[in-house]
DNA sequence: GCCGTTTTCGGCCCGACTGTTTTCAGTCG
């Protein structure tokens, strides 16, 4: 991504917020203009830096006007309207918009009539008494504002938590909702079924024609720490770690409606309304239906069911993101993405040879093939990883047992791998020759995360470039929403993973997604392969696998890059075919 | 501010909940 899109980006959000401050509404036009070219500008596969006026107003989301104002930026260093409207709106205005219950309107209101502009003026209001005065400021508003402002940081609008964190409460909450007499479907939906990697706020749905003890269930959870509304189809709470969910509950009828609306994203659900406005439909959570008197539904029990009344295929979660999604599927054109039963092999498993690993081989093979697979990678990590790694010695008499194993077994193939460290000079465990003789290498990075760029890359494509290697493990080594990954020239790296075939890894669990949904994407552009692999080193995660699939899918990753989707011959032909080029 | 295989002007997605209103504005997703 160039640098000077990201910025350009963060400008036109600027731009976005500051004009909801001045028009006093959210939705006023030129805020979603805004909005609209900051996604645009994220979406280019060009530096905006480098394109004409004229070709910028071509993008769609961006017209004469911003294009003008980004050829400012790139000129000049800054944007005139940009500035006027800095002088206008302090910096304090952007935080008071992030107080949960105030919006552009009260923010508007307080600066019209008070002369507040940030955080400690609006909190003196408070205390002295003059917010009560104004007008349509009753006890319970300012007491919420209040709360809101004590709170701030912890559930704060742009507070996101990792997919990791969110992903175990969702599954627990829907888990206890689906047994709620009466209820007839429960799921999470929001950017958390979108697979995005932090996630704002949960979304939770219910089908069932009983609400009210599904309510009642919800708000006895343990979790629950407060409640911030509670009506007849839709509840908001607080959670003790600061995250809040979001329940709807809806007629089982509109199940597959809800579940369209509710998983969006915003731009996507915006798309697919102006589309059913075109066919002279509208579309909201409970049905597409006709525009007019009769309100005839059209559809609403399935999101199959809506897309097709849209004249669309059912487009996967993971992708709707207005991103070029719809009019794929509009062309036919949507990739084939795997699902976790497309998966033949995992290629990336610990046993407790590794120093953190948790399972004898047996067991690790035993649980691998109960998931299905085909053919299975063991990867203990080799003996330059000092604190967890194994002996030459160690490795080849891991060997002769997988080799026993495989024989005894007879239902599975079974490759002796290794997880090589990649030192800070690019060096690998043991010897080339003794690399030679492993099925399957993994390489990754595990340590010097502080490198600069050049250094980070050179040691990354060393890696690539070593014969034996097959697959470079967790890329960039961060940890969603806790450590970034190294920095890479990714085009670089990518490119030497295309010319040497070595697969790149993506990393199923939730904490790593490594490499990263964007890495992939620009990988499949420059014709790398992919290979999903658990990383496990316990049973449970074995079943992270889906995660695996999903990130692939978010990646807009087809069948055909992914090579573990490949049966066990053709996988092992694929092997021969990448170490001897 | 953007957009247009009916449009270069006149549109621009839709609904729930709260708190304050006697019928609705503001916020949120």
């Amino acid at each position: 991504m160039p640098r000077t899109n990201d910025e350009v980006a963060r400008l036109l959000d600027e731009l976005a917020v500051l004009t909801e401050i001045a028009e006093g509404d959210p939705n006023a036009f030129r805020v979603r203009a805004y909005q609209n070219a900051h996604r645009a500008v994220l979406g280019l596969d060009r530096d905006a830096g480098e394109m004409s006026e004229a070709d910028l107003a071509r993008v769609k989301g961006l017209g004469k006007s911003t294009a003008a104002k980004i050829r400012e930026y790139v000129q000049t260093g800054t944007i005139a309207k940009l500035e006027e409207l800095r002088a206008a709106h302090p910096r304090g205005q952007r935080d008071l918009l992030k107080v949960p219950g105030l919006g552009a309107k009260t923010v508007g209101l307080l600066q019209a009539t008070l002369g507040i502009t940030d955080l400690p003026g609006l909190q003196a209001a408070i205390d002295d008494g003059r917010l009560a005065g104004l007008p349509g400021m009753g006890a319970k508003t300012v007491e919420n504002l209040a709360a809101a402002i004590g709170k701030l940081g912890l559930t704060s609008k742009d507070r996101r938590v990792p997919i990791a964190d969110a992903m175990s409460v969702a599954e627990r909450t829907v888990a206890v909702l689906a047994h709620v007499p009466g209820v007839v479907d429960a799921a999470y939906a929001g950017s958390l079924r979108r697979f995005r990697e932090t996630i704002g706020d949960l979304d939770l749905l219910v089908a069932t024609d009983d609400p009210e003890p599904v309510r009642t269930t919800f708000l006895a959870l343990d979790e629950v720490d407060r409640v911030i509304g509670s009506g007849e189809t839709k509840t908001s709470v607080v959670t003790r770690d600061g995250l809040q969910i979001d329940l709807r509950v809806v007629p089982p009828g509109s199940f597959g409606a809800a579940m369209v609306y509710f998983t969006g994203s915003k731009a996507h659900n915006i798309r697919l309304r102006q589309r059913a406005l075109d066919r002279g439909l509208t579309l909201n959570e409970y049905a597409l239906a006709h525009h007019d008197d009769t309100a005839e539904v059209i559809a609403s029990v399935t999101e199959e069911d809506v897309y097709a009344a849209l004249g669309l295929p059912w487009i996967t979660p993971e992708l709707r993101e207005d991103d070029g999604e719809i009019e794929a599927a509009t062309a036919g054109q949507l990739p084939d993405l795997p699902t976790l039963a497309d998966i033949r092999g995992d290629l990336h498993v610990h046993t407790d040879l590794s120093g953190d690993g948790h399972e004898p081989l047996e067991r690790m093979v035993a649980a691998l093939v109960d998931r299905g697979r085909d053919y299975v990678g063991i990867t203990d990590h080799a003996e330059n990883l000092t604190i967890n790694g194994v002996s030459r010695a160690a490795m080849e008499a891991q060997r002769l047992r997988l080799r026993e194993l495989e024989q005894r077994r007879g239902d599975v193939r079974l490759l002796h791998g290794a997880e090589l460290n990649i030192g800070v000079d690019g060096s690998l465990d043991y010897d080339p020759a003794f690399l030679a003789t492993f099925d399957w290498l993994v390489a990754s990075v595990h340590s010097h995360f502080g490198r600069s760029v050049a250094e980070q890359t050179a040691r990354v494509v060393a890696a690539i470039r070593e014969p034996s290697v097959t697959a470079i493990g967790h890329l960039t080594g961060r940890m969603v929403g806790r450590r970034p990954g190294i920095e890479l020239d990714v085009e670089q790296v990518l490119d030497a993973a295309a010319e040497t075939g070595t697969a790149i890894e993506i990393n199923a669990s939730l904490h790593r997604l490594d490499a990263p949904a964007t890495v992939v994407r620009e990988g499949l552009a420059r014709g790398a392969c992919f290979v999903i692999s658990t990383d496990s080193h316990r049973i449970g995660d074995l079943d992270r696998m889906r995660f695996g699939v999903a990130q692939a899918r978010r990646a807009g990753a087809s069948k055909d890059a992914i090579v573990n989707t490949l049966d066990a011959d053709r996988f092992l032909a694929w092997i021969d075919a990448v170490r001897g080029a």
